[in-house]
DNA sequence: CCTAGCCAAACGATCGTTTGAGTGGGAGAT
DNA sequence: ATCTCCCACTCAAACGATCGTTTGGCTAGG
């Protein structure tokens, strides 16, 4: 038994119903401990929470500042931001969930610091548009709208990706790496070789092992019976 | 004072802090009601939830099913979808934003009956990228994937768009439809004229009017003092 | 004998909801 | 015009349940 494991307990259970909906109780029960005794692994609640969505920024921010380190091209900054950040998402659905659901649950002063770290991640991504807009290798009539979609598109992957679905993280990072391009302009998508290596897929260590049921139309019967990762 | 009112005031906190985190004494004080008066425009907490997700979501089918009613050509379909989903969650961003994030909040049966309402808008998207990919008129390598990736990109407006920001509902609307049909391979975008009308743009009775301030880069001063909508 | 790990019990606070008791103004009867 | 009754509306108070957290003490291995 380990603070990891009650990390990964409550990532489950902060994934399924949510940060406030969730009780210390039932986190306890999770990992088959007294409500007591987690507080000699984590010092509250808040605490708790912090620590993952932190583990998840930290590491999307780092992942991200090594895919604008390759090479000069923004057009390959951009693949590689998507492909990081759809992998980080798709290794560690419940917790990039969590991580951006759940700001509202910190209070001020918490809240600030986790802002800095996403805020820091974007600001990658709007320097990779902006200059790549300067240099005309990618064309975005409205680099700010645009930017903000291409960032809920992949922020939606931890939304319905389902490891033991149909595609695997790479396959899912392609078809990003595709639609990115897309979306903003790009011309002739970049060959995988000019990617440079793929990233690690890093697994947090927060996240559980197996993914909480959520609600999506990928988990239940649906009307057309339909296949969706 | 109606029921109306308290939806509004249900609906501005929900969004704020979230269903689970918003007590019914908060609600009450927002309207400047008892908690008990409460009970007598609602039936419970949970009813109020429910007739705000069904709300949006019977208006957000509604306007699905007239958009694919206008002409066959599937290009057509798909900027007209487009532009209402977008034009619903930019006119009600904070009611979107409990719709899309409360759906765990609901007990089963109820999630039941607001899950087929979204399955049902989302088939309508899923038929318009079939028939297009067969006619040959749009091009998505994965059409799973592709339709996914387009269905959050379009939730996402209600995140960080700002009625009183940069850009108006229809703007929004023109800058999506470019980038849904860039992200599904439309060669040429349809012109506005082939769109149809554009449609009512709904306020829906339980969007508040001041809409909540959210923990979002679009509302905080950020390091580039950056503009987002 | 110490300490890390664990728990039962209790703390005060807050939760959603109900109870029971007023209000006040408008409709209908006189 | 006056009286009566009714009903929509409002509230203070309390219900039992559950919340996050703390206290105090038990256990077992080094």
């Amino acid at each position: 038994m380990g603070a990891d494991e009650v990390q990964r307990a409550a990532v489950r259970l902060f994934a399924r119903r949510g940060y406030a909906a969730t009780g210390i109780r039932e986190i306890g029960r999770e990992v088959g401990l007294n409500p007591a005794t987690l507080y000699h692994y984590v010092g509250s609640k808040q605490e708790l929470l912090v620590t993952i969505m932190r583990t998840c920024l930290d590491q999307l921010l780092l992942a991200g500042i090594e895919a604008v380190e390759f090479g000069d091209d923004p057009r390959v900054h951009l693949a590689r931001l998507v492909r990081a950040h759809v992998g980080l998402s798709a290794t560690n659905p419940a917790t990039a969930r969590v991580t951006d659901q759940e700001l509202r649950a910190l209070d001020t002063g918490e809240q600030e610091q986790v802002l800095e770290l996403r805020d820091r991640y974007e600001a990658l991504l709007a320097d990779v548009v902006r200059k790549g807009a300067r240099a005309g290798v990618l064309h975005a009539r409205d680099p700010v709208v645009t930017r903000l979609a291409l960032l809920e598109m992949c922020n939606g992957v931890a939304h319905w990706y389902r490891p033991d679905g149909r595609l695997t993280v790479r396959q899912v990072q392609q078809r990003f790496v595709e639609l990115g391009c897309r979306l903003l302009g790009v011309g002739d998508l970049p060959r995988a070789a000019d990617l440079g290596p793929p990233p690690r897929v890093v697994r947090l260590a927060c996240e559980p092992d197996h993914p909480p049921a959520v609600t999506t139309r990928a988990v239940r019967p649906t009307p057309k019976a339909q296949e969706v990762t």
